[in-house]
DNA sequence: AACATTCATAAGTTTAACCCATATATATAT
DNA sequence: ATATATATATGGGTTAAACTTATGAATGTT
């Protein structure tokens, strides 16, 4: 037994017809195709579905019985076309972010709200981690999306240039340094610095030139969080490197950025994704609204 | 975009084996035909299902968007295909009965017990009414069957003969005729007699010879129901023309039955059906039992 | 680096779906 | 009764779809 969409649709377009001529009219076939469907679909069921003579046409006692499942199945069927249509159009689906916890609170929760009006069905949520996990959570599929800076990358992912900052130093705006506009990499060297441990300083270390890198390889103090340097910066226990995005935390405490030169040091940030999973048209659109709506300058990659 | 049944549990396969190749063993085509099915349905979805290498297969974030629907669907159509071969194994459908009221309360109530138990499932319903209605009721589609005695066949119905029975003379046992085990129809014009309007009566005369008619064409009495009859015979008013059916009610009115000889006319009674409808095979097999465990005689078309 | 496994593709064959023409049946009109 | 118009069924031939076999391409494993 083999009953197909097609056959349902003919057994109901016949029994709201009430004719087998003006049914194949409405299905666009001929007559004679819509018969032996019909009958088909009579033998598939081994039930006599319509009572027929040449001159009249009724549905059967079992063909009545059987009309509100075949009408189901088929409002099944236009349910599924039209999550899939939903899927397209975006007014369905979900999109969620795996972003580093600094970040999380600078560019996301204006354009997320932007993306949310765009297309109100959508379901967006973001997921605050630690800079490490991004593309773990991604990779496992528990994120469609990861916004961090550069890492090494699982191969299982792919990666895009969102944005890039030159490296800054945040100072008390009372420090002689910040009456000069910028600062060179080689004048740090004379400078109380804390450096966060971790790929943040270790990274930089490699993109720096060697001699550069000395400036910043023996710091005075070591700490885990940007927060926690931000703060001993207030303090006076000396200065620290940040990049533009934490502006907002420098200003929170009372601090300012000097951008460092000679050579300007490029920080870059990117988009993560998975290599081999299908994006849901929702979470490429949300990457579109992203890197169109980002305020943040793209650099060289 | 049409989307096929074929498709859907292609693809429902493929997620659950999670796997192309084995899929298509579980399918039963070759992995090649699969390949190819699944393509197909991707490309009328437009939305790609699986994120799929060489060596690894999952299904993807728009696959397992719309798997509850196609599961729904599939389940749909197998809740289908059950209802079919329930009305198909008789234990699904309804059997409607139109019934002569005289008739209804003689055989059919132990009957419709019986084919109860045999098929629980299915509601069997009777409808009693006037002789005159059977066939209106059964035309029109309110009833399935009709069980009633010989009248015009209407064109769109369909008679087969149940059960003939003779005629007979209700009499008080008091009677002399009572004695005598049996009556000739001349005999009747002595005696007072009652009948019925309408059809039960005509149809009779209309099977008696000549002559024998003119016994019973000139009544002392002519009443409408069978009951009033019988009840006027209790009375003393006079005897009435009746069949082995009425038993009981003869019975309770402490009346006796005496056969009608020379000649002896049975009554027949029929059961109509709708030539066109096909009928359901609860109602089929109703017919059958009926057939079977009726106690009445079969007599001569 | 070679191999084994898995999905994709191409070519050819079988199957089924469809259209056209025509037969058959029946309600309605003559 | 008979003819007519209208509706479904059927047969033949063509086109399109579905399937199989064979082969190619990619990738994880040894």
């Amino acid at each position: 037994m083999n009953v197909t969409l097609r056959q349902l649709r003919a057994f109901l377009a016949v029994h709201q017809e009430g004719s087998f001529t003006k049914a194949a009219e409405t299905l666009h076939i001929t007559q004679s195709a819509l018969s032996s469907i019909i009958k088909e679909l009579e033998n598939n069921l081994e039930l006599g579905l319509f009572d027929r003579s040449t001159r009249k046409l009724e549905t059967s006692e079992a063909g009545r019985n059987i009309l509100p499942a075949v009408i189901r199945m088929l409002d099944e069927m236009d349910t599924l076309t039209n999550e899939v249509k939903g899927l397209k159009e975006l007014d369905y689906g979900k999109v969620r972010i795996a972003v580093a916890q600094q970040l999380a609170s600078v560019e996301l929760p204006r354009i997320i709200s932007m993306y949310n009006t765009m297309y109100p069905q959508v379901e967006v949520s973001m997921i605050d981690c630690g800079v490490e996990k991004i593309q773990d959570i991604v990779s496992s599929g528990e994120a469609d999306i990861g916004i961090g800076p550069e890492r090494k990358l699982q191969t299982s992912l792919s990666k895009r240039l969102i944005f890039s900052q030159p490296f800054h130093l945040a100072t008390l705006p009372s420090h002689p340094i910040a009456q000069g506009g910028r600062i060179r990499w080689k004048d740090i060297a004379s400078l109380e610095l804390i450096t966060l441990r971790g790929t943040f300083t270790d990274l930089l270390i490699e993109n720096l030139m060697r001699d550069s890198a000395d400036y910043i390889i023996k710091p005075k103090h070591q700490v885990n969080f940007m927060s926690t340097a931000l703060s001993m910066v207030k303090n006076g226990l000396g200065v620290t490197l940040c990049l533009p995005y934490a502006f907002e935390s420098v200003k929170q405490n009372e601090l300012v950025m000097v951008p460092i030169c000679d050579p300007i040091i490029y920080r870059n940030f990117y988009l993560y994704s998975s290599k081999n999973r299908e994006k849901l048209p929702a979470v490429q659109k949300f990457i579109d609204v992203y890197l169109k709506h980002m305020h943040f300058d793209r650099a060289l990659e």
